[in-house]
RNA sequence: GCGCCGCUAGCUCAACUGGCAGAGCAGCGGACUCUUAAUCCGCGGGUUGUAGGUUCAAGUCCUACGCGGCGCACCA
């Protein structure tokens, strides 16, 4: 270690290298009297404009066309008195920057080598040119840090690990397109899914998060304290409760998008908060909710690749088009077993399939938990195509009105899609005094039997006192739509999942 | 909650059966007016997740803990 090879920078302080490194160089541009993050940047054009105002300018010519351009420098090639930068800009296009020493002059090219890094945010204002190999740039006339990076950028050409990419996100998003992509194919898809609704005449409402009593599924919740009004409330699981009683009071077609939070399992498909489309349409029911939530996916696909077969990141396509596959819950389930089934096959014989197929029985399940299960254990995987599965066992979905033809069964279908649910639908319970029984029920077994321990929402069926008119109600996990528009798991769909303290 | 696998330089990864911690990129010094992940010469960079233990010797073996991934369970 040479006196000459040591960068100027304060030993003392306990950081890597590289990172002392950068802050010496922003302590040197003060130094100079040159900001290191000035207030701005006189920006005329986006390296995309420049890109498509320039495509055809021929190799080793100037376009006489001088534009002020931002981007943060991904690459580095310099020379002795010439010197090669790639920017890259907001929308993700790169653009190449050159400083020759005839343009840009003898102090601003030395500064230049000196105080760039990869991964500082710079403004080169100059002439569009294409090089003598045909790459369009921008010969700078004078250069300027727009932000000088104190933090190495990782490698460009290698993975970060997939913690990296969750934890800092915003790294990601500097090095990796396809994160960058997911953001803009998200927005894409939830715009669709907004502009498909508006266009079915449904008002997009927004519905308490915080809420006294949780309902409308079965999840435990997250636990919040109010200081003002001195009680523990709930983050919701559902808007459910509340988009109905909107339905009760006329908003005849009401949809919500935002944010349910369940305070259970992280796996692949499952987030702790996770954006949630839910819909309610009077008049109308669990037929009609299928027909419109597939062309509401279909126009997301539309939306975001154009088609209705989608291109996963990892290059397989699913092909969303058409009319779905739609079976019934016992129907798949008997063609599974080679067996028939129905709602009304008694339990032993549900458990010697079990048994045969290595399903481990509660012996608390009923016969429609078990022909549940036995869906999930030998069905669900197998349904990568979109499918609607309909009609499920009134055992199980209490809260859902009963089958107008089959006993036995309720109006309910779920939708499948690469193995995992993305949507489900009801004819919605109205008869309020049903739905009282059932709620009533459902909140004893949630208390375990204890009547003091229920929770009921008793202004919920106040409100559906007043008559709720017939329904059709869906719901669809966004994330989940993003995931079988992008074949990527949950956490790669949200921007900042939620994750464990470093 | 249980089991398995992983955690090494700024980033991505090597390091055989316990025997001097390495590479690529990035960084630092130098050369270069047409490069494209530039090239060439030279150099530095490590509390091997944390805390203990075994051993002459630990990245490697043992124990506990933390974080992550996968599977199971829970959960819809």
């Amino acid at each position: 270690m040479t006196e000459q090879n040591v960068p100027a920078v304060d030993p003392a302080e306990d950081l890597p290298e590289q990172m002392r490194v950068r802050r010496s160089k922003r302590d040197r541009l003060l130094a100079e009297g040159v900001e290191p993050y000035p207030v701005g940047f006189e920006r005329t054009a986006t390296l995309a404009e420049i890109r498509a105002k320039y495509a055809d300018l021929a190799t080793d010519s100037a376009s006489g066309d001088t534009v002020g351009i931002t981007g943060r420098v991904i690459f580095v090639r310099n020379g002795g008195k010439l010197c090669f930068a790639t920017l890259r800009d907001g929308d993700g296009t790169e653009l190449q920057a050159m400083l020759s020493l005839d343009q840009v002059g003898a102090e601003a090219l030395e500064q230049w080598k000196r105080l760039v890094d990869l991964g500082d945010l710079v403004g080169i204002t100059g002439e569009v040119i294409t090089s003598r190999r045909g790459e369009l740039s921008v010969l700078a006339g004078s250069w300027t840090m727009t932000a000088k990076a104190l933090r190495p950028l990782p490698v460009a050409h290698r993975p970060l690990s997939e913690e990296t990419r969750v934890r800092q996100r915003y790294v990601d998003l500097i090095v990796r397109p396809q994160a960058r992509e997911m953001v803009r194919t998200r927005a894409t898809a939830v715009r669709s899914l907004r502009e498909s609704l508006f266009a079915r005449n449904y008002l997009e409402v927004e519905t308490p998060m915080l809420q006294l009593l949780h309902g409308g599924a079965t999840a435990r919740p997250f636990v919040t304290h109010s200081n003002a009004l001195d009680i523990d409330l709930y983050l919701r699981i559902a808007p459910e409760l509340f988009l109905k009683r909107a339905v009760v009071g006329g908003i005849e077609r009401v949809f919500e998008i935002n944010r349910n939070f369940r305070n259970e399992g992280m796996d692949s498909t499952h987030s702790p908060e996770f954006a949630m489309l839910e819909a309610y349409q009077a008049y109308a029911d669990y037929n009609v909710m299928q027909q419109q939530v597939r062309e509401w996916i279909q126009e997301a696909a539309d939306a975001t690749a154009g088609s209705h077969i989608v291109t996963h990141f990892d290059g397989t396509e699913l092909d969303l088009g058409g009319e779905w596959r739609s079976v019934t819950l016992f129907g798949s389930l008997s063609e599974a077993l080679g067996e028939e089934v129905t709602v009304r096959t008694d339990l032993a014989s549900l458990q010697r399939y079990a048994e045969k197929h290595d399903l481990s029985v509660d012996p608390k399940w009923g016969p429609g938990k078990l022909a549940e299960e036995l869906f999930e254990h030998l069905v669900q995987h197998t349904l990568q195509q979109p499918t609607f599965v309909r009609d499920y066992p009134e055992e199980t979905t209490p809260l859902t009105r009963a089958h107008r033809t089959e006993p036995g069964l309720t109006e309910k279908w779920d939708l499948y899609v690469l193995g995992f649910e993305l949507a489900t639908a009801y004819s919605e319970l109205v008869d309020p005094v049903v739905q009282r029984e059932r709620l009533v029920a459902q909140s004893l077994l949630a208390a375990g039997g204890d009547a003091e321990a229920m929770q009921l929402d008793e202004d919920f069926l106040r409100a559906m006192e007043y008559g709720m008119p017939p329904a059709g109600g869906m719901g669809m996990g966004i994330d989940r739509l993003l995931m079988a528009l992008t074949g990527l798991g949950i956490r790669e769909t949200i921007l900042f999942p939620l994750v464990r303290p470093e």
